[in-house]
RNA sequence: GCUCACGUAGCUCAGUCGGCCAGAGCGUAUCCUUGGUAAGGAUAAGGUCACCGGUUCGAUUCCGGUCGUGAGCUCCA
């Protein structure tokens, strides 16, 4: 609309959101502009959107238009911010071992990245010396600059200084499309920007730690050097940050699991879980929740066994589809394998009868324990391991009850994580590389898991190629106490397995018709869940899964007897209770009871034997006076039924 | 699987630039203490310094390999 015209001097009119308009001279670029407007705004600002568009405050103002300035509070702003940061840090890298190739460098969540090609790799003792030279940097204020170059130009640059890395991103990029590199002084990058004006903008950093990462995240491609950091433009902030790191370190479940005794690994077993007695009582209170609402979910529970034939893995194309990730044994001198999935049992079970279109819905649940060989790399506590069990269920139905067997699914997984209070998100994964069945079959169980999630209304993201190796599926994904998420629930839909299985229903016609089928699970593995709900609780379980729910801690040898009395009555009535009797001061019993997490203590002195009652103390809400012993039990007993 | 790092008592961690009996705190055991809401005191036990090789007069320490663990990549519930 407004028509841009090169007479010099003249005036133009800048709509900037939150501060009305300003008249300036055509040309000036942003940052001039802020300065004569606010000083504190000129110093906050990184970068803008120009008429929509995010630009590089050294971008001059060429004709009427809406501005908005982008800060840290922005998230865009914060992104811009950590992209200078990765790249004053690669110029610091150069600096400092001159022979290096780079490679790609963008802010992610809390942070940013660079992957570097060194000829001797670095250590994490390195970071502090390179952490020094980005503060040099920052010190030198250099500005950066945008430079629009052609293709070969970007070609030249990069080539001459042996930027292999980069040339090749720039061979990749689509034809006539515009090239800009950033230049700060010595130091220039390939890059879209935007980017602050210049590195003195920045203020504190930090390099947070170092790791591979293959190139283009192509596993038969060279292995880089990864340096993670992060950067903030006020020390409290930064500071928050790495406390936050802290904290989340201190809920890992890895260290909870050993502090409350709840689990091990033995190397006699990598990835192979042990339950403690403490570990196997939550588990199984999660088992227990389970199988109520399954039950009234319309499930029936199944078992079937650990190993099983080859021939059935030949028929469902786990032997070609998912050997790699199977273990094998031989009976009687015929190949078995130990089950890596739920689905082919079931399938056996199925084929035991005829079976008609009146019991469908046929929801047929197991908790299965498979094994898969994870690759060792990716081990993780009891979030990855090689030994899990899947709430399982297989459920076989009409091809029209497709659409509200998964809409009962996905209630069914909502119910479970409120219980929880988990958030969660929701992924769509479609067809994989390596994949059984036609291209029709895919597109009609795609489009059905997609139609069911618009319908609800669900937002998701979807994955390319991430789907299983017979059908498209729903993810369900918690995050840890760090952020990272880990797919836990899954809906997947597969038109394989009944082929394989040649499964059949009599239908209302007297006909033998093919079932449809899905595979889906809830918690995802127990381990899984398990560890996701210990970050989540910091260890400090509600009542009903706390692996002690009550401890009773006479003050001296004289209230033994009547404490022995409250511990057996607790007992009695199902309440998981400890009695600590041991000659040491009330103090620290309670500290240890605290450290421990258990919800209820209760502190029996003269008084509460000589009024039959019980001091309770709550390990979050503190003491809450005496009760008296039959109204503790049922409080208790309540709190308990009603999973508060 | 790959890159880098790490592996010392049940746990958390010192330490040894190659050399006498390898240390601390917590925990455990025994004794003293019988104390009212987050650590009472004393004594003791506890280690093939992950494992296997090599270098060396001598290795927990240096080198190589194996196993395990961590961060991340790849892969996945």
């Amino acid at each position: 609309m407004e028509e841009s015209s090169d007479r010099p001097g003249e005036k133009i009119v800048i709509r900037i959101k939150d501060w009305g308009s300003k008249e300036v001279t055509r040309g000036t670029t942003i940052l001039e502009m802020l300065g004569d407007l606010h000083q504190k705004l000129k110093k906050e600002a990184l970068a803008a959107r120009l008429n929509g568009k995010i630009v590089d405050l050294n971008t001059p103002l060429l004709e009427n238009a809406s501005l908005e300035i982008l800060t840290f509070d922005d998230p865009e702003g914060a992104e811009i911010y950590r992209h200078t940061a990765s790249h004053v840090m690669a110029q610091a890298v150069k600096r400092l071992y001159g022979n290096v190739r780079l490679g790609i460098g963008p802010p992610i969540s809390n942070g940013f990245y660079y992957d570097f090609d060194f000829t001797t790799p670095i250590s994490p003792d390195d970071l502090e010396k390179i952490e020094e030279q980005v503060k040099q940097i920052i010190k030198e204020d250099i500005p950066l600059q945008r430079i629009e170059v052609s293709r070969e130009e970007a070609l030249k640059i990069f080539r001459e200084k042996g930027e292999n890395f980069k040339v090749e991103l720039i061979s990749d990029l689509p034809e006539g499309e515009t090239i800009s590199c950033y230049r700060q002084g010595d130091f220039i990058d390939l890059c879209v920007g935007p980017h602050l004006p210049s590195t003195g903008r920045l203020n504190f950093f930090k390099l947070l730690n170092l790791a591979g990462a293959y190139w283009r995240g192509n596993e038969n491609k060279p292995m880089l050097q990864r340096i993670y950091g992060t950067a903030f433009p006020k020390q409290k902030m930064l500071e928050e940050y790495l406390h936050f790191l802290e904290e989340a370190r201190k809920r890992d479940h890895r260290k909870l699991g050993k502090e409350l005794d709840l689990f091990s690994f033995h190397e006699e077993g990598p990835g192979f879980p042990f339950y403690h007695p403490r570990g196997i009582i939550v588990r199984r209170e999660l088992e227990k929740f389970w199988r109520d609402e399954h039950q009234k979910a319309g499930y029936l529970e199944v078992e079937t066994p650990l190993i099983l034939n080859r021939r059935l893995w030949e028929q469902s194309g786990h032997w070609e589809h998912y050997k790699e990730n199977m273990y094998f044994t031989k009976i009687d001198g015929q190949d078995y394998a130990i089950k890596p999935m739920n689905c082919p049992g079931s399938m056996l079970i199925y084929k035991t009868g005829m079976r008609s279109y009146r019991d469908f819905p046929l929801r047929m649940a197991e908790m299965g324990l498979v094994h898969r060989h994870e690759k060792s790399g990716t081990l993780h506590g009891l979030m990855r391991v090689r030994s899990f069990t899947q709430d399982d269920a297989h459920i076989f139905m009409l091809p029209e009850q497709i659409e509200s067997e998964v809409g009962g699914v996905m209630e069914l997984v909502d119910h479970f994580y409120k219980v929880f209070g988990f958030s969660y998100h929701v992924e769509l994964s479609t067809r994989p590389e390596k994949a059984m069945g036609s291209d029709e079959m895919w597109e009609k169980a795609t489009s059905a898991l997609q139609s069911v999630l618009d319908k609800r209304g669900i937002p998701y993201k979807i994955n390319e190629g991430d789907g299983a190796f017979y059908g498209p599926k729903i993810d369900f994904h918690l995050q840890d106490s760090l952020g990272r998420t880990w797919q836990c629930g899954t809906i997947q839909l597969d038109f394989q397995m009944p082929e394989k299985f040649d499964l059949s229903y009599i239908g209302p016609d007297g006909q033998k018709h093919r079932p449809a089928m899905i595979h889906r699970v809830v918690y995802g593995a127990m381990e899984r869940f398990f560890a996701l709900l210990i970050e989540h609780y910091g260890g400090a379980f509600p009542l009903w899964l706390a692996p002690v729910q009550a401890i009773v801690i006479p003050i001296t040898d004289r209230q033994r007897g009547y404490a022995l009395e409250v511990n057996d009555l607790l007992r009695h009535e199902k309440v998981r209770v400890e009695m600590d009797d041991r000659s040491e001061k009330v103090g620290y019993k309670i500290r240890e009871a605290q450290v421990q997490k258990v919800p209820y203590m209760l502190v029996i002195g003269d008084k509460e034997v000589e009024a039959h009652s019980v001091a309770v103390r709550h390990r979050e809400r503190g003491d809450l006076g005496i009760l008296s012993l039959n109204a503790f039990v049922e409080k208790i007993k309540e709190e308990i039924n009603e999973k508060k």
